[in-house]
DNA sequence: AGACGCTGTTGCAGACTGCGCAACAGGCAT
DNA sequence: ATGCCTGTTGCGCAGTCTGCAACAGCGTCT
């Protein structure tokens, strides 16, 4: 049953739907039951009936002229409500709004995820040149103002899990070295602020800063992103100032008390958790020890970052 | 096999993981274990299997304090995908935004998916009362001005099987009785814009008009939408006027000639395809035929109504 | 023109998978 | 401390799903 890597407790037609699914986001949007078959590795008739119940749930859309199959808008209205759940975004958008308007450049609101950081609200700058950084688009943790800001403030084993792998270059400036990260994540605590240059994307630069709230857990970071032609390294400075005022605003409104002295770095061994570590957590943990880099990867999503859940509110912004 | 209404060739495990993700969104945002497989009529273990698997998938997170689980922010990423597929959004933002400022008031753009309407794109005015109608949301077609917009325009076929439905009712003023509402959608066809006011949600109004591509398939519809105290009826008929210019400016960009003396009314039988049916396309209206209404709704998506597939664009906009 | 390659979909029978059971472990309230 | 609730996990049988092969529609090449 564990012959394939796969979990226990693991129902394979679901994960393999599921890896249809995200297949879609890593090819192209469009894809045929074959070309799927081949990249799957499994059978045409296999895929044909997953997708063929997919579609009758809404993932997907077959178009009836070419018989291949699309992402289908069920998953949006199922995103509208996966991301209902942040009421984050309702404290964070007045100031994710008033930053825009400061600085007239492209705001964003992530969330860590999986190893990943996910844009989960954003305020448009007022002609944005190229509109890259869409709500739900994932970006890579260590070469991204959003991502970088944090990493900075994960618990250090979560940290370490994620070094252990080598990091992915994007472009010329991507730091792929793992000492050289882990003096920058130092300094970016102790700046309150990180920088990305055109070590994700040619041309776009960014500055971000960590939000915390009211456990001092570090639970979402705020950019200003644009153009590298109009952010030389002087604005970039005084915007990263501005954005960790923003940031500083947002987490006082999530109950933070800014006299943080007893966040003293990193890897603080309690984590703020109240009453007994709740076993999933535990077991998180303990997957996350295990040798098996992915298992570090969900076990530690898991972690400490997770944003409070609460009421309906607007969403995909403005 | 066929025991259950399980359309023939269907997974059964990935339709009850597609079941369980509905019902995050149908019922409660965050559910227990228990409590989906008291509403799901399945075993304890197989719901908690089925999760299990979904979160490894980044489709469900699971608090790790309660233990409960909820939507995941995956859906955020394949739906931002998704959108992307509709170059109909980046055609029409400019007409929405414009409609927007001129108006002083909302705007939407929606397709017709599955019998229902869904946002796929929105500009909000200035000082929205209320955020309601995000990016992703489903409108019943019959009772929504974008709906109606819609349904108005719906080869014959389809119609008659929508109406052959109950239909829902929300408010005292939504309209259920079948014959009154075709009166309606005549009005609709003969004035170009649909008026909703209040027959779905209390204190909201709106007008809608239909968008056609250049074969002209009614493709979208464009709404603008605010509380009903700022909406009398002589303002709506301004409206009105308003989003029917919209929407044919947004047609106009598609390739529509405005000379529509081909499009004599609805039901026009061919329905413009250019070459044969496509055998996809021709079971789905057998299947539309077919006594089960259900399948009536999953057929007529497939017709007519597809918009087109394109390239990359900014999605979940602001 | 005709045939071939390609596509995606569909019965069938066997085999593996996933279901249901029961037991386990933790949390909460009584 | 006891009971009831939660969610997760071995185990064996039954049922579901897979893989095969055949079918049908399109496009293209010879």
């Amino acid at each position: 049953m564990d012959i394939h890597g796969q979990r226990s407790g693991s129902i394979q037609s679901v994960e393999r739907a599921v890896a249809v699914l995200k297949l879609f986001g890593e090819a192209e949007p469009e894809l045929g039951v074959s070309e799927l078959a081949r990249r799957l590795k499994l059978h045409k008739s296999t895929v044909s009936r997953l997708l063929s119940t997919l579609e009758a749930g809404g993932f997907v859309q077959q178009d009836p002229r070419s018989a291949r199959y699309r992402l289908g808008l069920q998953l949006a209205t199922l995103a509208g409500l996966a991301l209902t759940q942040y009421e984050l975004r309702d404290v964070a958008r007045p100031s994710l709004q008033e930053l825009a308007i400061e600085t007239g450049e492209t705001t964003t609101l992530s969330v860590i995820d999986g190893m990943e950081a996910v844009n989960i609200d954003q305020v448009l700058a007022p002609h944005p040149v190229k509109h890259l950084g869409w709500i739900g688009r994932r970006l890579p943790l260590h070469c991204t103002a959003a991502g970088k800001s944090l990493l900075a403030h994960l618990p250090s084993g979560a940290l370490d899990g994620y070094l252990a792998r080598p990091l992915a270059r994007y472009t010329a400036r991507t730091v792929t070295n793992p000492e050289l990260l882990r003096r920058e994540l130092e300094g970016i605590r102790a700046r309150g602020f990180a920088i990305g240059q055109e070590e994700y994307e040619a041309d776009l630069s960014a500055v971000g800063s960590a939000v915390r709230d009211h456990r001092d857990g570090v639970v979402a970071s705020i950019t200003v992103s644009g153009p590298s032609f109009r952010l030389s390294p002087d604005r970039l400075r005084q915007l990263g100032e501005a954005v960790r005022l923003a940031a500083a605003g947002i987490s006082a409104r999530l109950g933070h008390r800014p006299a943080g002295a007893l966040a003293l770095a990193d890897g603080r061994p309690g984590d703020g958790l109240p009453r007994g570590v709740g076993r999933a957590l535990a077991q998180a943990r303990d997957r996350a020890l295990e040798s098996d880099a992915a298992a570090a990867g969900a076990g530690q999503k898991s972690d400490g970052c997770r944003p409070p859940v609460g009421v309906a509110g607007p969403m995909f912004g403005s």
